[in-house]
DNA sequence: CAGGATAATGAGTGGAGACTCATTTTGGAA
DNA sequence: TTCCAAAATGAGTCTCCACTCATTATCCTG
């Protein structure tokens, strides 16, 4: 869990309450979109940051700035995550650690939907899949995921399973059923 | 696929004008929220309809109403195509047959998201759940669906599946890889 | 074929939200 | 301290969209 950047890439220094700001920002950012989802308004992270409304904008002259600059730590994170798993079960760890968190984490979620263009990072979504892949091929060495299976559909399985909780609203006896088909499916028969 | 009916639920009947926009309006409704989505916009549904957006107003009240009312159309047809099916691959087709359909018919799976809640339409998704319910029974007795899996997972699995299918643009290669692992996943050890 | 009820029209209203910019405030180098 | 470039401010603009309503057009009944 990184600290959250108080300067943008490049330029000069910024000036001491713009880098207060900035953090103040980039916090409320992740606080509202991750409570609301990617549809929460300027204004509202504005507000929770004790800034004005010019001074978000200033800072991230577009929306997609600013959700970009968010989702770019949670995907961090998750990438994090899940290099810090392995073996024979890290997967399906990581699969249900991702579900679990969906409720609190509308932001990323939207984000994976998107494969990352709508605030163009594409490569930190391809970071993401091959932190995946790597628990694909350490399980399947594992003999715990059947050898057929491929990463384009384990990454689309975690995408829809991740949004299915989140918008299905799923309980927790609900998620472990629909993740245990799913596992099912994955593990050699 | 039954006709568009030309006359709201009860009230007097309407002016032969009145009955003709009304089935135009439902028309164009069903084109551009397939094509669109939920989002679109009701000025956009007049145009296509060529009447003025007060008249769309004044038979649909509101853009839900209107929602509501192809929403029902297009969840009936499903339900008749989950009719149709049975024995022990029925289930298995269904799937098939709703991911694959996806690409066109954005509402359906926007609506089965949300539940009906955003419609109200609960009890026509409850019928849909009893169709797949019917198909879930058929594959079971049939020794096709592990008899341990029961008919929640399957529709959060539908719904997640179509979902993801939709909004992540799988190619048909794709989604069938997918749909093998969570059959695989469905079907006994 | 009148004439009143029903329906169509489309400019207008209201609200939300992204984004702007003239003005004011503040940090920090000299 | 001085002073100006950097930054903050927030009212205002712009656009989009759901929804309204006074006016006009169209049915259809007697």
């Amino acid at each position: 869990m990184e600290e959250v950047s108080s300067r943008p890439a490049g330029g000069p220094p910024l000036r001491a309450d713009a880098q207060r700001n900035r953090i103040r920002i980039l916090v409320a950012a992740e606080e509202v979109f991750t409570e609301t989802g990617p549809g929460a308004s300027t204004e509202e992270v504005a507000r929770r940051a004790g800034v004005a409304i010019g001074t978000v904008f200033r800072h991230f002259p577009t929306k997609g700035d600013l959700l970009g600059a968010i989702m770019k730590r949670l995907l961090a994170e998750l990438i994090e995550s899940a290099g810090e798993r392995g073996g024979g079960e890290g997967l399906f760890e990581f699969f249900t650690e991702l579900t679990a968190q969906a409720s609190y984490k509308r932001t990323v979620v939207g984000l994976l939907e998107s494969g990352g263009t709508a605030v163009r990072l594409p490569e930190a979504v391809g970071h993401l899949s091959e932190a995946v892949g790597g628990l694909l091929s350490e399980a399947q060495a594992a003999g715990t995921v059947s050898p057929s299976v491929e990463l384009p559909e384990v990454m689309a399985l975690l995408v829809s399973v991740t949004h299915g909780a989140l918008h299905g609203g799923w309980d927790a006896e609900l998620r472990e059923r629909t993740l245990a088909v799913v596992f099912a499916g994955l593990r050699p028969r």
